[in-house]
DNA sequence: AAAATATTGTGTTATATTTACACAATTTAA
DNA sequence: TTAAATTGTGTAAATATAACACAATATTTT
């Protein structure tokens, strides 16, 4: 087989190898207060038209693949920036009877309020409350399944959390996203306390004026210690959460 | 464009879209009771013929992509049920100079002296310690230092350092093996404590007859709490070192 | 206007974990 | 027999975690 890589400086190209279709599939969550969301969407094209499914593309010839996972966000949110991280790449033979597709499985962390409605309209997509999804099509309910997995463990050991937030926040919104994602309720002193150890966050002077009760102080997020303190979440949620 | 996707029960295929080359490279890390290190290939074939690389190999047209992962592992090692774990996809336009590839990148953990000699020779692999190791191809290097950032992330939580040794071990050669990870020196007996207290330990009765001071007990791994007890070993190493 | 209700902010104590450090036991070589 | 190297185990102080209680604020009800 070996001799055959002779040629490859005259072709500029790797002979005998079987090239593949590369799509990008992504898993938006939201949080709009009470619950956790994805933003899917209600397929009007084929294939498996009206079926639900998450957000995808493929991978274009002369495209980066990071610069492709920007595309698919910008266009469903009309949002840049997003906080992304791949999870994983689905690979089964058949996952898509339609050809042979490697899909490169992603989630982002989006503020529910701060994404262009138009974009998401022009994709046909909602957000759907992530515990009574429809079921999607080819391998994308496990894709959702195993992003939510690693956004637990993630959020567990950095503080990603605040991503899913508004830039100005109250403790007890923080803590009501904690407790969506781990689906368990959270002592409210001892979580304080933990948050505020922490430093990352900066008290604005202002309060939450929508509460019907006591308002709330409004905090932000110091991005420097932000940056700096990523790996020194640890230990937020414990292990039995997980 | 949606238009066309009407086409595709037709053609079974996906109109318009890219196919790319999808490779595979794989980290394979061990451990000689000394130093960690890395089985790399001095390349006899092209392209960059007499240069150093990762182990890898393209996804073929017919095989599921964990598939692929294990034939590569297999080929280089003659062992099959390795311990491996995805890591990244690289996707840069440029990265292979010779056709636009992908490579899904993962990282493996081998018992370095169970692995098959004459496999490794037939593809021209060596051990090199990982802090000596030569420059490598394309961006292999960016992959390495991904790969050792990850071993360091997940050894530190999860039980995965045993993998690297061979069936009988005893704690100070565990704890060499996690100050070679972590080029860190850790308290002996605060490491014994901690690591004992995890009972994922059996005394296997028999002392190390290697050693030319004390003999050193010599466990194995309880398998069963291995399984069961996999997310529960978390804050084994502190956050500083990693 | 006062009382009731809901929610927020902060404090305390018991328990568990982590860190820092010391000494006795085993084996080989001098 | 002694010295040197290494292994196994112990202890106390500092820190972190978990469980729990009460006071303060804002709105709604009476």
């Amino acid at each position: 087989m070996r001799k055959f890589y002779a040629a490859y400086y005259i072709m500029n190209k790797y002979p005998h190898s079987t090239r593949i279709l590369v799509a990008l599939d992504c898993i938006v969550f939201g949080f709009d207060g009470e619950e956790l969301k994805l933003l899917l969407i209600k397929r009007n094209f084929e294939p498996e038209k009206g079926k639900w499914s998450l957000m995808g593309g493929f991978l274009e010839a002369d495209e980066d693949l990071e610069v492709a996972a920007n595309r698919i966000l910008y266009d469903l949110t009309g949002l840049k920036d997003i906080y992304f991280e791949e999870i994983k790449t689905f690979g089964k033979v058949g996952r898509d009877p339609v050809e042979r597709t490697i899909s490169i499985c992603f989630f982002a962390l989006i503020n529910i309020h701060a994404h262009n409605q138009d974009s998401a309209k022009a994709q046909n997509a909602y957000w759907i409350n992530l515990k009574n999804r429809p079921n999607l099509i080819f391998d994308h309910n496990s894709m959702v399944e195993l992003a939510l997995e690693k956004l637990r463990y993630k959020a567990a050991l950095h503080p990603i959390g605040f991503e899913l937030l508004p830039e100005k926040f109250t403790i007890p919104q923080l803590q009501r996203l904690y407790e969506a994602i781990y689906d368990t309720p959270l002592d409210r002193r001892n979580f304080s306390r933990k948050i505020l150890s922490t430093k990352l966050l900066i008290d604005t002077g202002e309060k939450n004026q929508n509460s019907t009760t006591k308002k709330a102080i409004l905090y932000r997020l110091d991005k420097e210690k932000y940056q700096s303190q990523f790996n020194a979440f640890h230990n937020f949620i414990s292990d039995s959460m997980i």
